[in-house]
DNA sequence: CCGTATCCGAACCGATACTG
DNA sequence: CAGTATCGGTTCGGATACGG
């Protein structure tokens, strides 16, 4: 009996190396999940990406393309057509993400539920 | 041969009740995944935890454990003692959280060299 | 020991207008 | 069609100081 007590955590519990802290590509970027799901089924032309991503500015959707792009999970291709034609492709790493994505999908559909009964109920909890 | 052509994503390819957008307990939040990790083991007092969140603030960290109390993640414990003793672990909700993490946590074992290729590349590439 | 109050700067997101 | 430029608002995290 003499691990009743866990042992401290140590200052160097996450190396200075681990990067988990986020998940690189999908950042804080508060499209890049979607946008992924959209690219899943092949390849999408930027306007074509627009439709399901309602609300979201040519801008912000310019922005997370080129960041996911920095990071090597989507393959930009530009057809010299006219009117121009500039298709936006999963690449083999980012198709990668697919897997911890469906594991935090499956978590949401299980537990979303709890977690918002949670919410309300610290809500009334409050007053 | 009618389906070479990927149908177009509908305009509700997202149901508005989706919030797979982002986990909604790790949120945006920074340090969420951590804390969670450092909670693993068992009950930590508020001052533990700073240990293995190097650089984290109090404030940061309080805003952060409040958050995740609210949804159901975390438990929260006043001592009545002298000086004050705080504990906090993780809920059976918040336990369901370790999976979809120890995911994502292998994705970044196994990918985040790719990706930081990738990002060279890009950077290489542009000049 | 366990926080809160306040202020600040950076990052992100959105709206609008304009261009090759 | 596929963006860029510019501006503004909000949210978040960090620093510092103080309170129960």
């Amino acid at each position: 009996m003499t691990q009743t007590v866990p042992a401290p955590l140590p200052a160097d519990f996450f190396p200075a190396d681990c990067p988990v802290q986020s998940v690189p590509v999908l950042g804080s970027r508060k499209w890049a999940w979607r946008i992924v799901r959209c690219l899943e089924g092949g390849p999408r032309r930027f306007s074509e990406l627009r439709v399901p991503l309602a609300g979201i500015t040519a801008k912000v959707l310019a922005e997370s393309l080129r960041s996911m792009e920095q990071d090597g999970a989507v393959v930009r291709t530009e057809y010299a057509e006219n009117p121009p034609r500039v298709e936006y492709a999963l690449t083999p790493l980012g198709r990668t993400l697919l897997g911890p994505m469906d594991a935090v999908c499956e978590w949401s559909r299980e537990n979303l539920g709890s977690l918002l009964a949670a919410r309300l109920e610290y809500e009334r909890a409050e007053r």
